[in-house]
DNA sequence: ACCTGAACACCGTTCAAGT
DNA sequence: ACCTGAACACCGTTCAAGT
């Protein structure tokens, strides 16, 4: 065939990110290849490294994507509710349930990341912070004078919380029998904590 | 070549996995194949078939293995604490430090699963809840008149905790300037935590 | 019986050559 | 200029054939 040129170089990066992320969430980053990326989109796999550096830079990509739809479904969450405490579990949830419905995506976005200390890297570190962010925001209206240093660690030891268990629930490796009992650790986790922290 | 026979089933067995883990902790999960290890151990790569059912097996037996190890670091960390809160704080920081010092290892162990219903993961199963007993034990004793189900989703909550801090640190997602923040959310995390617990 | 050696069907990635 | 097609150096896994 040779030349093409139906997309346009930003066209074919969306069409890339999105046959990809299609892949991931369907039968998971394992088996989501080059030649089948390529495939879905209706190119050779050589065309792929024309527009993305690697492999592992499209999925660094999808999970930019992913942490987006993530904060907005946070962000989603938090909204309608006036206190703190209950915004920040309400958060929870909705992580939970990312993780759940999109077990093989969340499964990419958190698992697998090999973060090499790349452009596109910096970028997804920005996205994190400002999930951390929306849980600090939430703490300081419950603790007005908490200083920064203070704030920055209830946030991360709060999101820990519940990224763990999101995490070990996705691995299995909580071992309850009850299928809704994340929510139940979340909110246990959230509630004792912000009782004793908020003094 | 043909036979060999200088070592019994059980002997290659444990050179494989002992060779493998070797690996693992060395240059990651990623870059360990078949046939690496099976010249580690000197072997062709097809011999491993006959003592393991695949690579995934394999790798299975090396998580036994590093459970084993972690359960006893966390043990060993427990003894000694006559306050139950204290005990756990100091399980805890066993569990942060086996993923510092064993990066890749952890990684593997954790975030690496794909668990499948096999014969090997029932006892992966087993070990696993073993950890969290550890915990449960601990929690008993802070607080005698607490209902098995309370125990259950308290020692997971707590181990939730204790764990994203673990696989977020890893993966570099925690984004702290100080190298010991770890321990200082899992302090922090812990404490608040039991405060309002034991009521 | 135990292990090898070679094969099969895949990978990610590169790059000369076509259009 | 844009993409292909074929190649390179790898994979995990299988299995006839050697000893």
């Amino acid at each position: 065939m040779g030349r093409r040129s139906d997309h346009s170089r930003e066209e074919l990066q969306e069409l890339i990110v999105d046959a990809t992320l299609s892949l991931v969430r369907e039968h998971g980053a394992d088996r989501v290849t080059a030649r089948r990326i390529a495939q879905a989109v209706g190119y050779t796999p050589g065309m792929l490294y024309s527009v993305f550096v690697n492999l592992q830079d499209i999925f660094l990509h999808v999970n930019q994507l992913g942490l987006f739809t993530l904060h907005k479904q946070c962000t989603q969450a938090i909204e309608g509710n006036s206190d703190p405490g209950a915004a920040i579990k309400a958060m929870g949830r909705a992580y939970l349930r990312f993780a759940a419905e999109h077990t093989h995506q969340f499964d990419l976005m958190f698992t697998r990341t090999e973060l090499p200390a790349a452009p596109t890297a910096t970028s997804l570190k920005h996205q994190i912070h400002s999930l951390f962010d929306l849980v600090e925001t939430q703490l300081r209206i419950l603790k007005p004078g908490a200083s920064d240093k203070e704030l920055t660690l209830a946030a991360r030891a709060l999101w820990s919380g519940v990224h763990g268990t999101a995490a070990l629930r996705l691995s299995n490796q909580l071992y309850l029998d009850e299928s809704e009992a994340d929510r139940d650790i979340v909110e246990l986790l959230v509630n004792n904590f912000l009782i004793s922290w908020q003094r």
